[in-house]
DNA sequence: TTGACGACCTTACAGCGTAAGTATATGGTT
DNA sequence: AACCATATACTTACGCTGTAAGGTCGTCAA
C-alpha cells in the first residue's frame, strides 16, 4: 500500500532525468527564500522529486554544489566589455554585482571564501583584471583598485542583505519600534531615523551610488600623476 | 562504573557556577577557531564542563547567544571619543574594527544581521554618528558617510576572512597550485600573481590603507563645497 | 526546619550530511 | 532480440545538530 504511493507524491513530477544544471538552479532558488541554511540536501531532493542521495550523482557534496552556486552567480554578473573604458566598465560592474547579490543574498559572504573559484569565477577575475590594466592601472595599483572596489560593492550588500525589511512602510515601522524610549538615551540615531530614514522618498539603496562616486574618483586621482 | 566518572572526566573543572559573560566568552573563542558552524551548544558545554542544556540557563537560546557574540564585538570596537576631530575617530574606528575583525571573522557577515542589536552596538551606532553630526556633516551626508565607512570597512574584513591562507609563504604556494596550467588562459591574473602577490614583501593587510584614504578623502571633499 | 528557587543533568525528538549497499532503467553491443 | 555495463535513483544507517520536557540537588530566606 505504502511501498508504491510514495514515488509520485513528491511536490514535482519529475519528467526527465536530473542533471547538475538543474540541482544548481534549484538550490539557488531555495537559497534565495530560506538563506544558505535553509538549503538542505534532503529538502532540496524533495522539491526535486527525488531523494536526497540522488542528489549525490550530480554534486559531490554539499560543499561542491556551494561552489557550482557561487560560480554562477560570478557567471550572472557578467565580465567586462573588452576595449570598454575602464570607470565605465567598473561601473557596470560595480552595479550588475550589487544587483545579483540582491537577488541572491546569501551569495555575499561566499564570494570570496571558496578555495576552488569556479570556470567563471577565474574567467570574470582575469577580464576585470585585464579591463584595469588596459586602463593604464600599473599592477600594483590594479591589485588596490579590485580590493578596493570589491570591498565597497560586497560590504555594502551585506549590509543591504542584513536589512530586515523591504519597502519603505516596513522601514518606517521597524525604526519606530526601535526607537520606542530609546531616544533620549541615542540622540543621534533618533535624530538620523526621525529625520532621514523615515523620510518620505528615502531608499538606503541610494546610498550606493554616492559611495561607488567617490571610490572611482578615487581611482582616478590615483591614476593621474603619472603612468 | 560508567555512571560516577563521567562528570570528571570534561576538558575543564569547573571551579565555580557559570555565568552569561564567560558562556560568551567561550564561545567566541570557538568561533574564533572552528568558524560559526564550528560552535555547536554540545561542544561548548563540553569545553566548560557542563552539559549542552545547562547553557540555557544563561543564554536563551543559540540566537541569543551570537546576538551577545556580536554585541561584544561592538564593544571590543570601542566608542569614537567625544570630541575628537571626524577624521581621525573615524580612521580609528575603521582600523579597530578591522583588526577586531580579523581577530573575530565569523562576525563579518553577521554585524549587519542581527534583528536585535544589543547595547554596545546601540552605543557605538549612536557615537559615531555623533562625531561625524559634531564633525560637520549634515544628516544625509552622515547617512552616506556611515554607508560608505561600513561597506568598505565590513567588505574588505569580509575579503581577508576568505583568504585561505595566513603568512606570506604560504600565499605563495597556494598563488602557485592555483595558477598551475591557468596562467596561458588567464594572462592578467598570472601577472598579478607572478609580479605582485608572490613578491618578497608583499601583504594583502597592506591594501586596507590606501582604501581607507580614497574613502576618506572623498568624504572630506563632500563636506568642503557648503555645510 | 522548611520550602522555594536556580543551576545542572538526563532523556528524547526531529532534522541534518553523507557513507554504504541495492535496485532499476537506459543505451550500445552483439 | 538478447545481453550487459553504466548511470541514476532509492534504502538504510550513523553520528551529528538545537532544544523541549522533566528530574535532581545545593543554597539561601523565612
Amino acid at each position: 500500500m505504502s511501498d508504491e504511493a510514495a514515488n509520485e507524491s513528491s511536490n514535482v513530477r519529475r519528467t526527465r532525468r536530473l542533471d547538475r544544471a538543474s540541482v544548481v538552479a534549484a538550490a539557488m532558488g531555495m537559497a534565495d527564500e530560506g538563506g544558505i541554511d535553509g538549503l538542505t540536501m534532503r529538502k532540496l531532493g524533495r522539491s526535486l522529486g527525488v531523494e536526497a542521495m540522488s542528489l549525490y550523482n550530480h554534486v559531490a557534496n554539499k560543499e561542491d554544489l556551494i561552489d557550482a552556486m557561487v560560480d554562477e552567480v560570478f557567471d550572472m554578473i557578467g565580465d567586462p566589455i573588452p576595449g570598454e573604458p575602464w570607470r565605465e566598465a567598473m561601473t557596470t560592474r560595480a552595479q550588475s554585482t550589487r544587483s545579483v547579490l540582491r537577488t541572491h543574498p546569501w551569495a555575499t559572504p561566499l564570494l570570496d571564501s571558496r578555495t576552488s573559484p569556479g570556470a567563471a569565477t577565474m574567467r570574470h577575475l582575469d577580464a576585470t583584471l585585464g579591463c584595469l590594466r588596459n586602463g593604464g592601472f600599473s599592477v600594483p595599483l590594479t591589485a588596490h583598485a579590485i580590493a578596493l572596489l570589491d570591498a565597497y560593492v560586497y560590504g555594502f550588500s551585506l549590509q543591504e542583505a542584513g536589512l530586515p525589511f523591504e519597502g519603505r512602510d516596513e522601514t518606517v515601522d521597524l525604526a519606530e519600534a526601535i526607537m520606542e524610549g530609546l531616544g533620549e538615551s541615542h540622540p543621534h540615531l533618533a535624530e538620523l531615523v526621525s529625520e532621514h530614514i523615515t523620510r518620505e522618498g528615502y531608499d538606503f539603496a541610494d546610498e550606493f551610488d554616492f559611495g561607488l562616486e567617490v571610490v572611482l574618483d578615487g581611482l582616478e586621482r590615483a591614476l593621474q600623476p603619472q603612468d
